[in-house]
DNA sequence: CCTATATTTAACGTTATTGTTAAATACAAA
DNA sequence: TTTGTATTTAACAATAACGTTAAATATAGG
């Protein structure tokens, strides 16, 4: 997936209106009277939220009469999981090693040797002196 | 993970700056100075990336000295993740319908019954009448 | 043609976002 | 204390985002 798309889709999706939109839309086609129910808000303004959905390529418009009927379009959620997928890995790792360190936890239990562990992948940070003038 | 989180999250992940910061760090922690290296931009524009990424939870700053080394913190992409994770099942029913009708396609190859065929999922659409004053 | 319904565009105000440069702050080391 | 390096904050400007109301447009149907 394109930078430029992944810009368009992940400004889309950091409204919760538009987050809305698409999960109504995950159920099924509507309209943007239907769409706009559920929500305290004018007309324009859904209006204008599914036209950055939409040039996110996140939703597409039909014409039916005077309806606009919209339908989910999961190509953009499909890049943004792909580019976020590239850090799988990173925390599957991160939660390995916190595996680890919690079944390291549970069989030094009884034991006083507690002091020995180190929370896994802690940053060195030295003093921290606060206030400033 | 609540609503609040997604909308910084994505709006973080929205801009191909703070994209890069990110794919930096996940090939280990950096300082600002660091970070800022590869980017035609000034230090202060870097800085308040890094705390808009910071405010999203996405990366946490320690201190050494006068460096603010960061990381990498991967709870708000695992939450975008699950968010976007909602939708998965939708897309890969979606990829089998596209899957069953090429398949449909290669059986048909050679007959003349092409235009049987319908793409999958299609809205119904009116005429188009375009044009407007 | 006239009316009703659905949707978009226009015009506007408020608040965020993103960048800049200059100044301030934090810390180490001479 | 003075200097050098790293980082942040202040002040400012340009642009984008998001909401409103009023007006325009598209379409169906009497």
């Amino acid at each position: 997936m394109h930078a430029n798309a992944l810009n368009a889709t992940f400004a889309a999706l950091a409204d919760p209106t538009r987050r809305a939109l698409l999960a109504r839309l995950a159920k099924g086609d509507a309209a943007v009277m239907e769409l706009a129910a559920p929500f305290d808000m004018s007309l324009p303004a859904i209006s204008r939220h599914l036209k950055v959905l939409e040039r996110a390529g996140l939703i597409t418009k039909a014409r039916d009469a005077q309806w606009r009927p919209c339908r989910l379009a999961v190509a953009p959620l499909q890049g943004a999981a792909d580019w976020i997928g590239q850090y799988r890995q990173f925390w599957e790792d991160r939660f390995d090693r916190l595996d680890a360190y919690l079944q390291e936890l549970q069989e030094l239990q009884g034991s006083q040797n507690v002091q020995e562990l180190q929370a896994p992948q802690k940053l060195p940070v030295k003093e921290k002196k606060r206030g400033r003038k």
